[in-house]
DNA sequence: TTGAAAGCGCTAACAG
DNA sequence: CTGTTAGCGCTTTCAA
């Protein structure tokens, strides 16, 4: 009874793959049908011994949909693009985790990309591969850049960036983290504490560097010239803002880092130049990540919301694609909190 | 002169983007000419002139071909997918540029994918997005799952793995690497060395484990029982890796650790003991990172030639898409060698 | 409840 | 050298 599944031609098409038609062909109905039944659509009527006929061919010849011609009939591509500075960065790996969960709930994929230096969204999104994308900008491009590059068809969700022009952003509460690491350092006694911030041209950055400073004015800390300097989000950044930093300010007991890789880098720096943590020196940054959990000592942190933002993005996303208008949002929850590991203690003296 | 780009009919098609049809309108030619000039094939007769026009119309109205219309036709998605355990892993860093860099050439798109637990890669790779994959196993799928995993349509690249019964891998010089990382070492007096592995199922983990062995013998080492374990390649691995070692061998003074992420959790694990790194023991482990850099102490490691196993896997992969076979090679070039950092020392004494 | 037909954007065979 | 035509696999009217 199983009919075979059909051969195509030969030449230039010689990929054989089981069509909607051979799904049709077996449970003898036409390829309309057929596609109303497997498309799950509770509103197509369809009668039940139809639907299990046609349901039960395609589980026996292991159909898949070919989304190229899906995507082309309805123009959509049921794909997302999550574009990072670079994917390999510990750092977003619960963020790809909430963007995944999303994506799948709306039976969306989720392609990951990186943000070279060959910035050119267009060859991924004009190209009809994906329906939208999910942007984490990078240390180097520029807003004007950044809004130029963004001038494309398909809707975009900024991901912990705003930026003038464009509607459509996840912000993390950074001011708050950085406030409550901050305030963790001042709670342990310290009176002297510098920051290093991220790249200054990112209001990710700003963000954190007013937390710092609105902690330090809260606690009436006093701050000298070159005690709050801006660095980056990678571990070179860390190490370089470090060791400026010790060079310009004497006395610091602990610093904040606006990030969790450059905190890495800083603490190096400090063991490197004889500094004993947290004996000397306390280190405390934003984001959580293994390579902090399994560094020595131990890094603290302050843990953002990142599964849920991704989750959050994707979501807004995939209601844009429905119709809906983006917005900016902050996603606050679970509240920042610290991750208490052996990098900061008190105060010495 | 300058004609519109055409409105498209409402309704669920709705998103309006310059086709091959407004170029051919706008050059006053055909489709298929249209096609043919833009497909940049040298045999394609056209004459200059027209070549010219159309080039030029593609440029005014910022045409990009639709991927899916095209890959729909010609049943290539012009992508190919790289599967690894997880994106994130700074390991794989290198892997992808030199992946990316190949299939640029091929003009190919690369989609990053982890193989998460709900391993499936038919949704990936069965419903035409992509026409080939590269895929790095992770620690837990055995050979028989995943060799039915890879029971695809599309050809498949495993990345530093071989399997009987699938062939197309990339393999890396893993035992010559970790003999070199052993050598290292006895050259610098180390007797009682200890090794934690990869996890056993993985094939690169007995070749750097033979490494290991090899050189061992070589030097005359003697090996007591629970010296040489298994473990995994990620950091907790490495941690309780050692903690067992440092439990059951007394008097080591070094330990090659199969990968650079379990290092890391193994020099933490030391270092928490107690342990100075590397007066009292010296670690080094295979692969490079950013984080091996940036540890206290640095990690010496053996660096691996990752990027350009990474473009021999893309380049294997394209070749096969041209018809070619797949074929299983080593990629040794540049040799394993390595970055010496702080982690290794004189054996005490 | 089902089927016939059209067509998404593109390329390749073939004819002119 | 250029144009006509057909059709990749799918979904969605529209008519039966």
């Amino acid at each position: 009874m199983a009919s075979e599944v059909s051969p195509r031609r030969a030449g230039y098409y010689d990929v054989q793959v089981t069509t909607l038609q051979d799904v049709a062909d077996e449970a003898q109905v036409s390829r309309a049908v057929a596609s109303r039944a497997l498309s799950g659509d509770p509103s197509a009527r369809i009668s039940r011994e139809t639907r299990r006929r046609i349901l039960e061919a395609a589980d026996r010849l292991g159909y898949r949909p070919n989304q190229l011609a899906r995507g082309l009939r309805t123009a959509r591509a049921n794909a997302v693009a999550l574009v990072v500075p670079s994917v390999t960065n510990a750092v977003f790996a619960e963020l790809v985790a909430g963007v995944e969960s999303a994506a799948a709930t709306a039976e969306s994929a989720v392609l990951l990309a990186q943000l070279g230096a060959n910035a050119d969204l267009q060859s991924l999104v004009g190209e009809g591969r994906v329906d939208g994308l999910i942007l984490q900008r990078d240390e180097v491009l520029p807003d004007d850049a950044l809004l130029r590059l963004l001038d494309i068809r398909q809707p975009v969700v900024l991901f912990n960036s705003t930026l003038t022009g464009h509607v459509g952003s996840v912000i993390l509460p950074d001011e708050a983290a950085a406030r409550l690491a901050t305030e963790h350092l001042v709670q342990l006694g310290h009176r002297r504490i510098g920051f290093i911030g991220g790249p200054s041209i990112h209001d990710a950055a700003r963000r954190r560097q007013d937390g710092f400073l609105a902690a330090a004015e809260a606690a009436d800390l006093e701050l000298s010239a070159g005690q709050c300097i801006p660095g980056g989000w990678e571990a070179a950044a860390g190490a370089s803002g470090f060791a400026t930093l010790h060079a310009s300010v004497s006395g610091l007991t602990g610093i904040v880092v606006a990030s969790v890789n450059a905190a890495l880098g800083a603490m190096t720096t400090a063991l490197r130049l004889g500094l004993r943590v947290p004996e000397d020196l306390s280190i405390i940054s934003v984001h959580d990540t293994w390579s902090a959990e399994f560094s020595f000592p131990g890094l603290t942190v302050v843990r953002m919301p990142m599964r849920n933002a991704g989750r959050a993005a994707a979501q807004m996303l995939m209601e844009r694609l429905g119709g809906a208008e983006l917005r900016d949002i902050v996603v606050a929850h679970p509240m920042p909190h610290i991750a208490l590991r052996g990098s900061t203690g008190p105060a010495p003296e």
